[in-house]
This record gives structure tokens, C-alpha cells and sequence, in this order.
DNA sequence: ACAATAATCTTGACACTGTCAAGACTCTGT
DNA sequence: ACAGAGTCTTGACAGTGTCAAGATTATTGT
């Protein structure tokens, strides 16, 4: 009979525990610590033994893109739901949530942000991706369009705060002790967004 | 007596070639593409012969780094001459470069914009690396400080440039037939810039 | 219940990578 | 001319992703 506290042939939910493992590594040792020996390592697994969970590599770090992407939409739901029943508040909550998740997931925001999408070609982006976006859109709605429709606010918005999510991921805005700290709010405001006459809900 | 035509055991400008080579490779097939015995089968020599000119891959990215910075100060800087003189005009037109970039040094500019900098830590960011920050820096110039400073409008425009940029990298603006195209000078006009009252030269 | 099949994991191999050490070649300055 | 510095080659090593073959376990059909 098998003796069920030693190593059983069969992990149990290897897929999940790779998954894990690999965020953990992204986080620890950034981009290049994620490595499917080691996350296989990480779970306890031979070598190739992931191969019959993901398509290489390539799969695995899809995986944990889709991962990511539901920590990321639910990071800034959060944060909207505590804050102000007010567009302007809530908007930048919104904001406030992409950049926080980002900070304190340094590695895995950076293979996810880092992702080219296949929106355009295969118009399926992951699941969880979407619901992240749909958060932005929805955060944007109450706003009034553009000479071009919706779509310049949303891209305003998702430029201006991937921009200086990716400047502070690079370091290349300082954090300086001398000069006032510019935060993310001194530069929401300097967009010109009206709310549209009637709040709708 | 050396033959003259056969390979010569020294290759004259091995650095220069490997450079070159590496940026070659990098906007062919992706960051992924870039490796120190490519470019060194590339130029024609061993595979350790680099490892003389640059510290490591690493040393030869940062050189690949500020070659490629020293193209993106032209590139910007090009636009701006050729364009109205007239704050907004030059501001659009330096953004206009630094897309225009992006899009025809694909992989060079993933990599350039992905490096983390050591602006905060050695204070030493590369020669290039500070001429195209300065092009920067003088476009917003012209505008009027926000309330904490210069440094808010910089931030802006850099932000919101960069951001897009990614965007446009990683296929998350749709280039799309139905509506209406937003091109950059449409989130740029929403950004809340007033000239100074005076010119300054 | 039991055999066939599928799923899961291991082992071993391969090509490719960066890096190092040792040595061979070539240029330069004196 | 010669010594030394600069330049490149060769060979080796540990990691990496990926594949193929096989062993082990779970599931399914009858």
C-alpha cells in the first residue's frame, strides 16, 4: 500500500503550487530569477515536470500573468471601495491601487506589465486581464469624453499612471528628501477631466 | 610576414562592432535575441573575446544602453528643430521623437526603457542618458510651473509619453479602423499646460 | 474486480547560454 | 630587439529550456 506521508508519485496540485512558486521567485529575484527548474525545485518536483503542466515556459509565465492580473484588478478594487463615492476620489484611488500593487510586487508587476497582449491579434486577452481593464474603464466612465470618444480619457489615464508606474519601477523618478515629493495625485490633477453633468448611479 | 587579407588575430574595432551587432540583434528578434556569443559569432570572433571589451553582458547592455540613448537625444532632438518655434509645436514634436523612437528601434528601445537606472544610487546616470532627459527637461521649460514646481510638468509629460509608449509597445493601444484613431497629440492637449507670459528667448 | 488507458512524474540527454582560466598571438613603447 | 600590455582562442563548467523514453499512479470502461 502507498504510505501516504512519504512523497507521493502524484504532487496533488502541482499547476498551483508552480504558479506560486514562480511568483515568489519573481518577487525575491525579479525577471530573471524565474526559472522553471526552480520553481520546479521550489515544489519539490523533478526538472521536466512542469512541462506536463504548461506549455514551457512561455505557459507558465502566462499563468502567472493571469495570476497576477486578478491580485491587480482585486489590489484596485480595494482601494476604490474605500474610498469617496466621488468620481474624482474614486478615480484616483483606482490609480493609487495600480501603483501600490506594483510596488509590492515588483517582479511579478514587471513580467506582468511587461507582456505584449495579444488584444489585437487574437481579441482574447487573458480573463483576469480584462477585468483589470474593465476596472479602469469604469473608473474613467464618469468623466466626459473626448473630442474622440471615451477612449482618449481612458488612454490618458492608463498612459499617465503606467508611465509613472514604470518610471518608479526604474527608478527614474526620485523619491528626493530636498524638493517637494511629487506624487501621483499632482499629476491626475494636472488632466483636464470633467465630470459629466449627471452622476449616473 | 602577416597576411593582410586573410583574418587578422586582432579585429581592429572589436567594441564598436559588438555594439552594433547587438543592436542589430536586439531590433531583428527581441530582447531575447541578445547574446554576447551572437554578437560575437556576429563580428566574427570567438565567444569570450567580449568579455574583454565589456564587463559581462551586462557591461555590454549598458553600452547597447547608451548608444541607443545618444540615437533617442537625436531622434527627439531632430523633431524639435523641424517643428514650429513654438512651445506646444516643440513639446509634441519631442514627444513625436521619442514614439517615433520606440517604434523603429523596437527592441532597442524595450531594452533602453526597461534598464533600471542608477539615477537615485550613483547619482551617475550615462552621458547619454542625461543629454535625452535634458531635451526633456528644456520642451516643458516653456510651461508654467505647477504648484510644487517644474518638476510636476516634467513628470507629466514624461509619464504620460512613456506610458503610451508602452502601451504601443506591449499592443495595448489598438491601432483600430472602427473609431476614431488617438494619437498622442490627443492626450498630450489634455494635459493642463499654460505658457509662461513671456517668452524666454 | 480488473484490465486498459490516461495522467503524472522521473531520468537522461541535447543545445544553448554566461563566465572563467589558461594560453597563443600581435601590437606598442623603449 | 625585446618585454610587456593588449587582444583573441580554446576548453571547460554550471545553468537554462526542451525533448524523448520510461516508470508510477489514477481513472475509466466493462
Amino acid at each position: 500500500m502507498p504510505n501516504k506521508t512519504a512523497k507521493p508519485h502524484h504532487h496533488g496540485d502541482l499547476r498551483e503550487a508552480l504558479i506560486k512558486s514562480g511568483i515568489q521567485l519573481l518577487n525575491e529575484g525579479g525577471m530573471n530569477s524565474l526559472t522553471l527548474r526552480k520553481c520546479a525545485a521550489a515544489a519539490g518536483v523533478s526538472h521536466a515536470a512542469p512541462a506536463h503542466h504548461f506549455s514551457g515556459l512561455q505557459g507558465l509565465v502566462a499563468a502567472i500573468v493571469d495570476r497576477g492580473m486578478a491580485m491587480f484588478a482585486c489590489a484596485m478594487q480595494k482601494k476604490i471601495d474605500q474610498a469617496d463615492n466621488e468620481p474624482m476620489a474614486r478615480l484616483l484611488a483606482m490609480c493609487e491601487g495600480y501603483l501600490g500593487f506594483a510596488i509590492e510586487n515588483e517582479g511579478l508587476a514587471y513580467l506582468m506589465f511587461n507582456q505584449k497582449s495579444d488584444f489585437i491579434e487574437k481579441k482574447v486577452p487573458g480573463r483576469n486581464a480584462s477585468v483589470a481593464f474593465n476596472i479602469l474603464v469604469d473608473s474613467c466612465a464618469p468623466f466626459k469624453d473626448g473630442p474622440k470618444g471615451p477612449l482618449v480619457t481612458q488612454y490618458a489615464v492608463w498612459s499617465l499612471i503606467q508611465g509613472y508606474t514604470h518610471l518608479f519601477q526604474m527608478s527614474q523618478i526620485k523619491v528626493d528628501q530636498a524638493c517637494p515629493t511629487v506624487d501621483f495625485s499632482d499629476l491626475l490633477a494636472m488632466l483636464n477631466l470633467e465630470e459629466t453633468s449627471a452622476y449616473r448611479c
